[in-house]
RNA sequence: GGGGAGGUUCCCGAGCGGCCAAAGGGGGCAGACUGUAAAUCUGCUGUCUACGACUUCGAUGGUUCGAAUCCAUCUCUCCCCA
């Protein structure tokens, strides 16, 4: 089976450029590929994770990966499906984000002995003169199409600067250079990028006559089609500093049934009868699915023994027993709470609730518990007695937990 | 460069001198129901030392007993013309 098949099986292909023809190269040799990262925060998240999987899958299968660091795109900014200007970042900030990115792609692509490499843009893009730019790449370029590409036309309405609109050239551009240097013949990229790939593959073809191919995939969404991976905090981060493992854990267990089967295919590496078998189950029996999904994705992303901790916590706090795991805790003093603290402080503190109207409102609602008391009085102390073994667990609502250890 | 329209709370979007912490929707949170899901229904959704106080309607100054609402300057965005 093939590499296409295989990305194809899983769900992950959605647009193609040439399909017969890349089909039979991906079969026929082994060639260099290559998907852009654009240094826009300071980790990577789980859309990206489905770019990385690909790279996996075609690292597997001896294509050689390329990784590009936008840290050249990254100062202009890609205004694909974005409704607004996009920050504007320093050089510094571009820079200490591509060292990141660099970082976590490195847990999970072969970068040894040249089996795949790791390229940052700004090392040719930054020092482009204008002219020579504007004469060899602008010229291939028709306005007239550019404006009709789906990734402007929500732009025309709100406003498009010229610097973005030079994005769709530096990306393109990026393929010309990466072909010339690498014999790089192939795009990847989540399917918002389908312009900016078929640009570059115009442009290989135009003034190289080179065999260029690009290929999108499916962004991750819900069954209902938006944009997932989005928590209250903002995205689901690969840094754990940023996303613990358990929030992790957490937000792919809660996922709605409809969406297993998609995510396993995307996210995990689990054999495909084994995926559909998961994906298939139905009422409650999910949950089973739900379990493995969120341990297969921990696991990747964080190792093993995190993805076990983090599955403990969360069977350790739903069932019921009140045994208690691996949950996210916070450390205070025993000084603290020599004299009581109110309630709504210690909530605050662990960052439960973000104000003491929230605490109160929450309050009213029933939705605060300690020891799996529902609180009524906005002005409980929690003191020592509250304890046991130096330990409390907070709760708010039914899903969020925090532990409180006493120390010293 | 000229002309016009705008910047409102997490987002969209009403308000256009006091009744405005600001309609409505979205999102979010909580409760009921359930499978820890979805859908549905209900409540909440600026902060606090809380029947009151304080901070918010692009920024800064001003007019007024009183401003998101009026004036001036600044700034940003969009549209039309060149």
């Amino acid at each position: 089976m093939s590499v296409y098949d295989i990305l194809e099986e899983r769900g992950y292909i959605e647009q193609n450029t040439h399909e017969t023809e890349l089909r039979e190269v991906l079969e026929k040799k082994n060639i260099s590929f290559y998907i852009g990262f654009d240094p826009t925060a300071d980790s990577l998240h789980v859309g990206h994770f489905v770019q990385v999987m690909v790279m996996m899958h075609m690292q597997k299968a001896g294509h050689r990966p390329i990784a590009l660091l936008g840290g050249g795109t990254g100062m202009v900014g890609d205004p694909s499906g974005r409704s607004d200007l996009r920050q504007v970042m320093t050089t510094a900030t571009i820079d200490q984000n591509c060292e990141n990115f660099k970082n976590q792609l490195s847990r999970f692509i072969d970068f040894s002995e040249g089996k795949a490499i790791c390229v940052n843009n700004a090392d040719w893009l930054r020092d482009l003169k204008y002219i020579d730019f504007l004469r060899e790449v602008g010229s291939q370029f028709s306005v007239n199409r550019m404006l009709t590409a789906e990734c402007f036309k929500s732009r025309m309405e709100h406003g498009l600067s010229f610097l973005e609109f030079n994005y769709m050239l530096m990306q393109s551009y990026d393929f010309l250079e990466l072909y010339r240097r690498y014999d790089c013949q192939l795009q990847l990229g989540g399917n918002d990028q389908w312009s900016n790939i078929l640009g570059g593959v115009d442009l290989v073809r135009r003034l190289d006559q080179g065999q260029a191919f690009g290929m999108t995939f499916k962004l991750l969404a819900t069954s209902e089609g938006t944009k997932m991976g989005k928590t209250a905090k903002g995205a689901l981060w690969i840094d754990e500093e940023k996303t613990t493992p358990y929030e992790f854990y957490h937000y792919w267990r809660n996922i709605a049934d409809a969406d297993v089967e998609n995510c396993l295919a995307l996210l995990t590496f689990l054999p495909m009868d084994e995926v559909h078998r998961l994906g298939a189950l139905q009422d409650s029996k999910i949950n089973e699915a739900k379990e493995i999904l969120a341990f297969e994705i921990t696991k990747l992303i964080h190792g093993e023994e995190k993805a076990k901790k983090a599955e403990e916590a969360e069977r350790a706090l739903f069932s019921k027993n009140g045994a208690v795991g691996e949950v996210p805790s916070v450390e205070m003093s025993e000084a603290d709470f020599k004299d009581g603290m109110n309630i709504l402080d210690v909530y605050i503190k662990v960052g439960l609730i973000s104000s003491k109207g929230d605490g109160r409102r929450l309050i009213q609602q029933n939705g605060i518990k300690i020891k799996g008391t529902a609180i009524t009085d906005f002005n409980y102390m929690i003191t020592l007695d509250d304890f046991e073994d130096g330990k409390l667990l907070l709760q708010k609502g039914k899903k969020a937990f925090k532990q409180i250890m006493i120390q010293g």
